[in-house]
DNA sequence: GTCTATAGATAGATAGAC
DNA sequence: GTCTATCTATCTATAGAC
């Protein structure tokens, strides 16, 4: 592992503990045991830090994304496949999906465009997907912008819960979520 | 309305946008023509501002609990209990929920300790309606802590999404969400 | 590549004049 | 109750010795 990786693990942890804007380059310094002045050696700043963590995992949401897209399945598949990659990032980088959610307004400049315009497509993506699941009749709500917004702040927040609850397998989480989000709770009446 | 309370609405607006640490007392002054001194005049400090938003919302929470676990009814009917007035909310005080939401960590010493405790005693309340649902066979789906995750992180995040579509009513909004939180979203096999 | 020293900016908060 | 002035602490980042 480089110093640079070194780094911006140990930034992945503090960030999401305690907010990108409260953790100093000497907090994060005294971590791996240096001054803050010896991170410049490996990286220019501490928004770069953030970018790195931010748009890492912003670029797997959109290679993901884009490999659903060219499957030609049903949307059911689809939301399916959607909702198996979150899970799986949330397993395997929940820092980095917390700090992309409460982060990113943080990036400046092309970072934060960079990130902006990636937000956008996915959820354009996503809702392209629940309106071919509507037309086909696969869909029964009605109301495009709810079901998007449902999916993507029960995905979005589930760092949130796994980490009470990391005993539970990934293929039960993938199954429970998947129910959940596509079936609802209720006993059919 | 009072100097004090004009300060906190100015902090809610700031704080939603930016977050909490990256509001200076210098900023927040700025907004109502003031100098950061003047502030302390009528406040003691930048904390107590954040703690009078959170806990100001997180007691109203409490509150609207007590009254849903006092009525005697149904599990289902409590759950739209516990979606309206989450609903209500949004629409009333988004800043709040988001500030709640992304800066709760930042409150300190007793303030913290209150916050925590009421947001556990919301939780496990909410853990409790569930519970009674799927012993009388009103809930279907079986993993309760997964029902309890998806129903908040939807009503915890709606103020996100309500921003952009502010057009729809509040009774559309409240049918909506319970709808998809209670029927999901999928044709009945 | 790591250090000490420090520049330069900005933070929260207080003292005291008016 | 608002101001100017300022204290003390801390921030990101750089300069230059080793």
């Amino acid at each position: 592992m480089t110093r640079k990786q070194e780094i911006i693990d140990t930034a992945k942890t503090l960030f999401r503990e305690r907010g990108y804007k409260s953790v100093s380059m000497r907090d994060l310094a005294k971590v791996i045991d240096f001054k803050a002045a010896s991170l410049y050696n490996h990286i220019s700043s501490k928004e770069e830090i953030l970018a790195d963590i931010v748009l890492d995992v912003a670029r797997y949401f959109t290679h993901e994304m884009n490999i659903i897209k060219s499957l030609n399945v049903d949307a059911k598949t689809q939301l399916e496949g959607v909702i198996k990659h979150h899970v799986d990032l949330t397993i395997n980088n929940p820092e980095a999906i917390a700090i992309l959610n409460n982060d990113w307004m943080h990036l400046e400049g092309k970072h934060l465009e960079d990130f902006k315009m990636m937000r956008d497509t996915y959820e354009n993506d996503l809702r392209s997907i629940i309106t071919q699941g509507i037309e086909h009749k696969e869909i029964a709500f009605q109301n495009i912008d709810i079901i998007l917004f449902s999916i993507l702040s029960t995905l979005r927040t589930l760092h949130l819960w796994y980490r009470k609850r990391s005993d539970l397998s990934e293929n039960d989480l993938k199954k429970d979520i998947t129910d959940i989000l596509l079936k609802g709770i209720l006993v059919k009446s």
